[in-house]
DNA sequence: TATTGTTATACTCTATAACTATA
DNA sequence: TATAGTTATAGAGTATAACAATA
């Protein structure tokens, strides 16, 4: 099913470019390492100065997930407990999250995001499309085409 | 310049699938950036546990540079040079790199990669490639050839 | 006097072990 | 007795400031 409002030519200049040896998985797989850590790389740079990464984590599984336990974020982000109990005390104390009780079990902690943590996340991801957008639109539609098919088989080799 | 090799028509399926919205600038980046976060993410999981992404960047500049001072890996990695004394420090003392004198300016110091360091980094680079390409092979043609345009297209982007 | 690198010191992040409260 | 979370403490990593050696 070919969209009539993207005939195949304009996708296949981009695609003359690429040699047969460049797909086999092997050779593939090394040129797609430098590129997708040399942009990823890049690309985390653009955040704000006084949050971490593993701050910023947090705050992105919270507004993905909703509310958490500091157990199911240290497991989430492959830490400790005790170092997520010092990273959520960080963004109360940065007025990001809120601890609450839990509902029925009262060992644990519910921590939620707050309209501040909402904000600053939403900024950061402001900044990172800004730059990335500024660059993509240098591009050719096919090169964009190219890059929106990337971005859905990618997500599914992450999943995997 | 169409490749015999490569009829467009192996092209053509994957290109379908996108919709002319997915290729605007903005809706792109949105996509395009959980994408390559999240599989660069994955992918720098695949490395030795008994050395640092800092350590490694560093294996890895003199890999790619060959032999440098402690200020010229400083600044490669946004870094303070104290910050780089420690770290080449610690390489040292694994017997991953060397220092030594610079030719001409008795203040500088000369930092090479040993055998075993560059052992290290082939291993990474296998390790992180064999991940990969292990997804790779379940992908069709048409998909791999897309990856291996938006490679090339994204080293453009990441060294703009 | 400027530059390159190191040492001294402090702060942050993370980990393991021990402790508290609850199930 | 087991589980969720925290506190205590220690080990890396990085930063700024002060210092040594050389240009």
């Amino acid at each position: 099913m070919v969209s009539l409002l993207f005939p195949t030519h304009a996708v296949a200049p981009s695609s003359s470019a690429v040699k047969p040896a460049q797909c086999r998985p092997g050779t593939l797989a090394g040129e797609l390492r430098v590129a997708l850590l040399r942009t990823a790389r890049r690309m985390r740079m653009e955040r704000s100065d006084d949050i971490t990464d593993g701050q910023y984590s947090v705050l992105h599984a919270l507004v993905t997930m909703g509310p958490l336990t500091p157990g199911a974020l240290a497991e989430r982000d492959h830490v400790q407990p005790p170092s997520m109990t010092r990273t959520v005390t960080t963004l109360v104390e940065a007025g990001l999250v809120s601890r609450g009780e839990h509902a029925t079990d009262r060992r644990q902690v519910v921590v939620t995001i707050t309209a501040a943590g909402e904000r600053e996340v939403r900024e950061t991801k402001r900044r990172r499309d800004a730059w990335l957008a500024r660059r993509l639109k240098d591009l050719t539609l096919a090169e964009r085409t190219t890059l929106a098919e990337a971005a859905e088989i990618l997500r599914r080799i992450a999943a995997a």
